[in-house]
Formats: structure tokens, C-alpha cells, sequence
DNA sequence: CCCTGGCCGCTTTTT
DNA sequence: GCGGCCAGGG
């Protein structure tokens, strides 16, 4: 494709620090691959003096899939990267400098609960006063602002919340370090200590990396933005890419701040706008503009397509999510006929919850199909199970995954027993494998010495089994017959096992691919991808099925046709954010994402009633949908009636939610006689420093009220699901 | 030690 | 609807 001026401009802008402003489908990876490519092909930097980042693995695979295509072989030495490959690496080499070894292990969010759990039974802090999740999300949000032990400890003075969970904090960094293993967020944490406090380190890298490019930089954290600001310290030639209207991971720490606030950090930074679209028509187009256009927080762009109008955006009310699913099937069979293949089209939702009823349809409809997310492949039980074997062969340190085999499949080792193990492992500072070792010397483990032994020597023969020279593949035989794993899982659950065991062997071709592709491919280099791989990495695209997956998974992917199902008010945009005009941003950056991967058709399905999580609800059209302009759209909801012009904007709407009953004058209307979200002017009267209980929230403190048309805005601090701002007449809550 | 059954609470998105 | 957690019985 050639180059339009703007794209131009951006791969030959290559001295300084450089902001892209790339909109959806403006061709942003074909100007990161031209501009490595420019930068080699001109002999400004040698490739591996070139540092490209990006989010998932995905987008890094396909990056230098497409380098090695423009440039041939050479291009496998540029480092393209995910931020935490990346600094794995670092860590990896330079790691001892912080106290880890070369083989560190990468806790996942499971092995991540299991630690807190040890931590506040150590501390004696029980989970129903302080749950481990809140624990949790607390120190990883600490850490994407690098604010370490110490610092969170400090700012926790005389807030007793604070202090216990900065006594969690400290002693989970101690069992993490005890155990050789870090965290997601310790990862980029560790990078960026490892770079500040060892000048060597850092020169080493800031002379090594000529040129930084930094993908989806909305998405970047703090301590990712201290990362490649330290990382491109040397050369200052720093070009980051981004689209601030598809900011969609605020709730995981990024902050859309980094790239609103460039230009001030890096002085005479130079900005370009990518805004010609090359996806989608211009029907679609305006659609995701005229929605976008309803946020407040951003640079402001318009996407333009020298294609054609195209198709209108469909939209459909259906009765129920059942419903919904059997349309979306016909629609894709009758695609089909027409001359579609399968894998033209997605269909994406909000939540993992929804792909179930789409799943069965599917199947039902003989749809070959595929589901990305949910469970990822490697968090299935017995997946877990194996891998952990693997995990303590490698490092025998990992407390975690070795307390997760200790007693499976079962040797008589139960939980009274594991715990005491563990309790000495922490007591003494030493692993829990070192306390199996050596448990004919405590008192606590003298009655299950011999048991513990054996388990210590079984894992001990793994390792010289490996150190013999068996592959893996040889390993994970090794495994499964000296456990009896096949055994336990066809006693233990008879009716999966097979499933199970064919999970297991896929394992084991997995390992073929590997060697394959990389004759050095070590048990170590496994266990990283297991860690840091999710399945959308792996999601193919030549294989002929219709995808399904959540609206996150989406970003940076298109389809020629685009189902997005629970167009709902409280689906999408999710309940959970319609208090607070930031997370409602960000839902709708969401739906410009969603909207924007379509390229010739878009669906979009709403439900009246949705059976979820045991329950049915009952919803009305998303905010989304009426924020389209109608020359763009079509609707083709069967029973028209439904849908008269839009009023009310939701549960805001000055009108109110009752609007939606006087829309269904026919027999509906006793379903839909009932809203259950009316407001309750009970005139209750609400001031700063009250103490309040809502029905999801729970407890918490108004720290501020202000006045807005008849109602009033309140912010409240809950006790657990933090600061949230409310509607007093909306959100029913009761003063105690 | 191990299994079972019942109850409770949650229920967004993911590198 | 499901998974985690606990209590009680084998």
C-alpha cells in the first residue's frame, strides 16, 4: 500500500520524540513497519538498536511477522516486543541485581489470590473485612505508580485500611521474593527499579536502544511510561502511537494522561494525525464518530474513507437473548449463501457471560465457531495441574504451584498437613519444598514426614530426569506416569477425563511446535509463554469459523461483518459504570472500539429481557444505539411498535425510565409495566460526612454533594468498592 | 484425612 | 449459575 502524506510524514519523522495520533483503521502498523524499515534501510540504527513495544503478543508476532516480510531475516534482532516480554528479558539478565534469579516464575492472577490468602491468614487479617481482591487491586494499582512498600506505607499513616493492607503488601513481596517469583505488575515495577537504581544497567540499554516506538499508548500505565521515558533516555528518539478515543483499559491503571499530556513531557514533541480510515465505510464511520463525539475528555478526530457509503448499521430488538442468538446464526448462514465465509464474521459482546447462549445457538446451527477468552486454555484445572509440575521442576522455590500439587493426584497429604508446611516455610524463611525435604525435623510435619519425602524425591527425579537430557514432551510422559495422572482424573471425574487428557496431549504438540520453531526452546522459555500468553494469541485467522470474544479482545482486530450483541443499558454500558462520567467514557470509547472493527456490516442487537447470572433482567436499549444518527442506520426490529424515536437518555433522562413503558401499548405492556429502576424521590436529604449503605456497594462515607436539576450529585467513599459518584434519587440509599 | 452437601456472595473488561 | 468455603460425618 502506498503511503498517504500524513503516513508519509510519520515514518520519516525520526529524530525527536514523536506523537501518532492514529484513529481506528488509519493504518498504524503499516507506518510503524515502514518507519523500522526506513530507519534500517537508511543506516540510522542496526536492528537490534531498535526497541518496538507493544500490548499483546498479538500485535508484537504480527509486527515482526510483517518486519521480516519488508526486511528479510535480519529483522528477527529487532526487539519487537510486548511490555512484559520485554521486560522479562531485562529482568531475566539483570534480575540478580534485585534479588531473583535468571528463572524467576510469573504468578498469574490465580497464583496471585493463593499468596494473598496465605498472607492474610499469616497476618491474621480475615477476608470478610478485608477481601483479597480489594487487597490486591490496591497494590497493583500502587505499583503501576511505582510507589513501592515503603512509599505505599508511609502515605498510609493514619489510615487503618491502608496500614493492614500495607502489611499485606510487604510481607506478599516477601513470600514473592522468597518463592522467586513476581507478579504482572511486578514485572514492569522490578524493569523499571532495575533501570533506575544500577546505572550500568540503564546506560547499557539507553545506548543499546537508537530508537523507541511505543504501540497503543493509551493504554500505557504510569510505570510504563516511566519505563520507556528511562528506556529511550539515551537517544531521546521516541515515536509513540496511539488513539486516545480507544482507551479502553483505565480500569487496569493505564492513563489516557500519557498521551493527552505528551506533548508537555517531552518538549518539542512533534504530533501527527492519522485520520483517513482504510477499514470500514463511511456509514460505519460516522456512526463511531458521532457516538465518540459524546465524550468530553478527549483531543477530538474524525475518521474519513475515501470508500464509499456502504451498507446502513442494522439494528434489531429481539425479545430475549435467545433470540438474539438465533438471529445473529440465520444472519450468518444467510451471509454464508451469499458468498461469506465463516470467518468474515465476529461477534463481540461485553462480558465473557454472554458467549454461552451464543455458543449453544451455534452449535445447534452446525456454525463452526470459536471462542477467545473466557477460560484461557492454560487456566483449565488440569492444564494448571500439569504446568505447576513443570513450574517447581524449573523452580523448586514456587510455593504456590508446589502447594497446588502437593496433593494432587492424592498421596495423603491433606490440607491440615499442607498448611503446616507452609507455616514453617514462612516462619523460617525457607521454601516449602525445603521443608518437605527436611520434615523429619519439625515437630509440625514429623507425622507426615515420609509422604512429604517422597513427594520432595519424586520432584527431585524430574529434575535429573530433564538434567539427563529428556525433552519435554519426555518430561510430561515422565509426569503423568509417575503420579498416575490419568488414573486420578478418570477416578476423580469419569465423565471429562477425556477431555482432559486430550487438553494434556495437545501439550504435548505444543512442545513440538515449539522446537520446531526455536531448537533451544527450554522448559523456562515455556513457562513465560504460559504466564504471559493469552488465547488470543493464538486466535487464527485463516481458519474458516466465526469468532466470538469480549469487546476488549476486539481492539486492534476487523472483520468484514461485526456482530456486537447486549446493546442494553446496564450490559453495555455496563451497570457498573453508569454512575461516574469517566467509567461512562470509557464504555464508550468501548463502543467506538466495537463499532470500529467492522468493515462492510454491523449489527447491533439489543434483548428486552436477558436471563443472566441465574436471573432475568430487564433492559433498555443502550445509549450507544441512540447516540447514532438515524441516516446511518436501519432498523429492522419485528415488531416495530418497540421502537418509536428515541426520548429519554437512559436513567439520567430528565423523562425518566418510565418512558420506555408508554412505548409498548400492546399486551407487552405488562412486561414491561415494571421498571425496576425508577426513581425514588423519597426527599431524603443527604450531606457531606454522612455514613450511607447502597445495595452493590455497601457502606461508605459522602464526601461531597452538589445540586443538578432536581437531584443531587453525590460522591461517595465506600468502604470497599471505592469512590463512586451517584444520583441521590437513583441510587436508593439507605442513611445509617 | 477425605468427601459431601449446603450456604453464601458475587457477577466487567486482561497484559 | 457458579465457585468458594465451611461444617459435619465416614
Amino acid at each position: 500500500m502506498a503511503l498517504n502524506e500524513m503516513q508519509r510524514q510519520a515514518v520519516e519523522c525520526t529524530e525527536g520524540p514523536l506523537l501518532v495520533l492514529a484513529g481506528a483503521g488509519s493504518g498504524k502498523t503499516t507506518v510503524l513497519v515502514n518507519r523500522v524499515r526506513y530507519i534500517i534501510e537508511k543506516g540510522l540504527a542496526l536492528p537490534w538498536q531498535v526497541l518496538a513495544i507493544t500490548f499483546t503478543n498479538k500485535a508484537a508476532g504480527e509486527l515482526k511477522e510483517r518486519l521480516v516480510k519488508a526486511l528479510g531475516e535480519e529483522a528477527n534482532e529487532i526487539w519487537a516486543f510486548t511490555f512484559h516480554s520485554c521486560c522479562a528479558r531485562m529482568l531475566r539478565r539483570f534480575g540478580e541485581r534485585l534479588g531473583y534469579t535468571g528463572h524467576f516464575t510469573i504468578y498469574d492472577t490465580d497464583d496471585q489470590r493463593r499468596v494473598m490468602k496465605h498472607c492474610q491468614k499469616s497476618l491474621g487479617i480475615s477476608d470478610k473485612i478485608l477481601n483479597h481482591k480489594s487487597i490486591i487491586n490496591e497494590i497493583s494499582a500502587a505499583k503501576d505508580s511505582l510507589i513501592g512498600v515503603k512509599e505505599y506505607r508511609e502515605s498510609s499513616a493514619n489510615d487503618f485500611r491502608k496500614s493492614k493492607i500495607a502489611d499485606c503488601y510487604e510481607l506478599y513481596q516477601k513470600e514473592l521474593l522468597k518463592a522467586d517469583a513476581m507478579d504482572f505488575d511486578d514485572i514492569i515495577f522490578n524493569a523499571v527499579r532495575l533501570l533506575e537504581e544500577n546505572g550500568d544497567v540503564r546506560e547499557h540499554y539507553q545506548k543499546q536502544f537508537k530508537y523507541v516506538m511505543v504501540d497503543e499508548y493509551q493504554d500505557t500505565s504510569h510505570a510504563q511510561y516511566v519505563l520507556v521515558s528511562l528506556l529511550a533516555g539515551g537517544y531521546e528518539n521516541i515515536c509513540v502511537v496511539g488513539d486516545d478515543d480507544q482507551s479502553i483499559y483505565r480500569f487496569r491503571g493505564a492513563t489516557v494522561e500519557n498521551i493527552l499530556s505528551f506533548e508537555q513531557r517531552f518538549k518539542n514533541a512533534k504530533v501527527i494525525r492519522l485520520e483517513q480510515n482504510y477499514r470500514s465505510t463511511q456509514n460505519i464511520l460516522d456512526g463511531a464518530n458521532a457516538v465518540i463525539a459524546n465524550n468530553k475528555n478527549r483531543k477530538g478526530k474524525n475518521l474519513w474513507t475515501a470508500a464509499g457509503a456502504g451498507e446502513k448499521i442494522i439494528l434489531n430488538t429481539v425479545n430475549n437473548e435467545n433470540e438474539e442468538s438465533s438471529f445473529i446464526a440465520q444472519e450468518i448462514l444467510k451471509n454464508v449463501e451469499n458468498g461469506r465465509k465463516m470467518s468474515d464474521h465476529a461477534i463481540l459482546y461485553r462480558m465473557n457471560a454472554q458467549s454461552r447462549n451464543l455458543e449453544i445457538t451455534l452449535t445447534k446451527s452446525g456454525i463452526p465457531h470459536k471462542i477467545i477468552g473466557g477460560n484461557r486454555f492454560f487456566d483449565r484445572r488440569e492444564i494448571k495441574d500439569i504446568v505447576s509440575y513443570f513450574a517447581v521442576v524449573n523452580n523448586p522455590a514456587d510455593n504456590v504451584r508446589l502447594q497446588r500439587i502437593l496433593n494432587v493426584p492424592k498421596r495423603g497429604i491433606g490440607s491440615t498437613m499442607a498448611a503446616n508446611v507452609m507455616e514453617i516455610s514462612t516462619g523460617l524463611g525457607i521454601s516449602a519444598f525445603e521443608v518437605c525435604e527436611r520434615s523429619d525435623e519439625f515437630q509440625k510435619t514429623l507425622r507426615s514426614a515420609q509422604k512429604l519425602k517422597d513427594f520432595a524425591a519424586l520432584i527431585r527425579h524430574f529434575q535429573n530426569f530433564l538434567n539427563d537430557g529428556a525433552t519435554l514432551t519426555e518430561l510430561l510422559e515422565e509426569i503423568i506416569k509417575e503420579t498416575g495422572y490419568f488414573e486420578y482424573l478418570a477416578e476423580d471425574e469419569p465423565e471429562s477425563a477425556e477431555d482432559r487428557k486430550n487438553n494434556i496431549n495437545e501439550l504435548s504438540s505444543m512442545f513440538e511446535n515449539y522446537i520446531q520453531e526455536d531448537g533451544d526452546f527450554e522448559l523456562s522459555d515455556f513457562l513465560e509463554d504460559v504466564a504471559l500468553v493469552s488465547d488470543i494469541d493464538s486466535y487464527n485467522e485463516n481458519e474458516d469459523c466465526v469468532v466470538l470474544m469480549t469487546l476488549h479482545s476486539a481492539k486492534g482486530l476487523e472483520f468484514p461483518v461485526v456482530f456486537i450483541s447486549g446493546m442494553e443499558e446496564g450490559i453495555f454500558p455496563s451497570s457498573l459504570s453508569v454512575y461516574s462520567t469517566e467509567d461512562l467514557e470509557e464504555e464508550r470509547r468501548l463502543a467506538y472500539v466495537g463499532i470500529t472493527r467492522a468493515k462492510e456490516k454491523l449489527y447491533l442487537i439489543n434483548a428486552r429481557t436477558r436471563m443472566l447470572y441465574g436471573t432475568t433482567g430487564r433492559n433498555m436499549i443502550s445509549r450507544f444505539i441512540r447516540e447514532l444518527p438515524e441516516s446511518v442506520t436501519e432498523d429492522i426490529t419485528a415488531d416495530v411498535y418497540s421502537r418509536q424515536s428515541p426520548v429519554s437518555v437512559g436513567r439520567f433522562g430528565r423523562s425518566g425510565a418510565e418512558t420506555i413503558i408508554n412505548r409498548s401499548s400492546s399486551s407487552a405492556a405488562g412486561k414491561f409495566g415494571q421498571v425496576n429502576s425508577s426513581p425514588s424521590n423519597t426527599g431524603t436529604v443527604y450531606s457531606v460526612g454522612d455514613t450511607v449503605r447502597h445495595k452493590t456497594f455497601g457502606t461508605g462515607i459522602i464526601i461531597s454533594a452538589s445540586a443538578m436539576g432536581n437531584d443531587t450529585l453525590l460522591e461517595v467513599a465506600f468502604d470497599r468498592a471505592g469512590t463512586k459518584k451517584l444520583m441521590a434519587n437513583f441510587a436508593k440509599l439507605e442513611k445509617i
